[in-house]
DNA sequence: CAGACTTCTTACCATAGGTCAATGTGCAGC
DNA sequence: GCTGCACATTGACCTATGGTAAGAAGTCTG
């Protein structure tokens, strides 16, 4: 298994060395899940963060009625969890599935703690990656109070532009919070005024 | 400047003992806001996290119409902030502002460090709330892509019965992204039904 | 290739929630 | 005790989006 995403987001971002990577390897632990495979369901305690090195997944909770909500895609180099679930030992609500085929890194604290003796700036640049985090949730959070379907799906659009080519357009919908019918109309709509995505 | 809410929050929440406290006190900066006073506007650098000691502020945005999404309530005890802004030093998009006369501590990453130093439990604590913070955004989201106007006010209501009292009833539909027209009618169905807050 | 799904689109109608405007109602300042 | 705001309510109307149902197009599978 040569996980040059991996290997790339580790060097990249984490600062560390060819070596200490190839140092590192060995311990590190990979799954493949098939397309609809699930890697977390609600009431199980989510046991570790995913990086997805190959492939698409996502996060998603169901309310009441059965509907899904889809809180999160990831794609290649997109870390996925319920950290709170993770960090507390407390049972999820959430689900996680594979949209596509794909192989993902097991991550766990034990993991980034390793790392980070190998480099600590490797501590530093989680805090990053959380930080970013939050403020996409934020983003999220406004454009959800504030704005229409479609400026929802524009914003969408331009911000993940891999994505919309990879995952069906049903599930986009529920990320933007309508149904598949009225982003299909919206859709329609720009088109007519000959928007290029 | 006696905040007994900040103090409480040190010793129980981040394991300080009462000489400790002592021993920082005379480095506790505060700061008083009067109502509708601005802490962060839209285009600063968000300086510091407010600890809030009395009072309520908000966190908003606002979009291009000129209309005001509410992200966050706080009251006494809470901490807020455009963490992202405060992290990355870059220009914020949010406001913050006092909804009431506030007392807030200010705080800094220097601040976390200085305290950590005293007692190492604290950056643990720090880091509890902030997994907290990221599962209750997400809860948030989930709400607004899946729950009716009705659905999202009685979580509210149950889940800040407190923060209801004290503000506006229009910071709480923005709050909900809807309308105070529409959150007067469900308030209304919702009185209807004898349904008792 | 046939058949069975899944996804997307379209058309028609229903409805929650938005918009606008008028009316209350409480409270702060004079 | 008025006067003037800020907030809340209400009603009439409108619009974006939801629900339903059907068909078209694509895709997987035996």
């Amino acid at each position: 298994m040569s996980l040059p995403n991996f290997k790339k987001h580790l060097i990249e971002k984490g600062g560390l060395s060819e070596e200490e990577f190839a140092q590192i390897l060995p311990s590190i632990k990979t799954k493949r899940f098939e397309k609809n495979e699930y890697l977390l369901k609600q009431g199980d305690i989510c046991p570790h963060y995913f990086f997805v090195e190959q492939g698409v997944l996502r996060f998603y909770s169901l309310n009441e009625e059965g509907k899904e909500n889809i809180l999160q895609f990831a794609t290649e180099n997109w870390i996925v969890s319920d950290r709170g679930s993770v960090f507390f030992q407390q049972p999820s609500t959430y689900y996680i599935d594979a949209v596509e085929d794909t192989i993902a890194v097991i991550l766990d604290e034990s993991f980034v703690n390793e790392v980070a003796k190998l480099n600590p700036n490797f501590r530093k640049q989680n805090e990053i990656l959380l930080q970013n985090h939050i403020r996409h949730l934020y983003k999220r959070i406004s454009l959800l109070l504030g704005a229409s379907a479609r400026k929802r799906y524009l914003e969408f659009v331009t911000m993940y532009p891999d994505i919309m080519l990879r995952v069906p357009q049903w599930m986009i919908a529920s990320y933007l919070g309508v149904t598949p019918e009225s982003l299909s109309r919206v859709r329609k709509a720009l088109a007519k005024e000959n928007f290029k995505p």
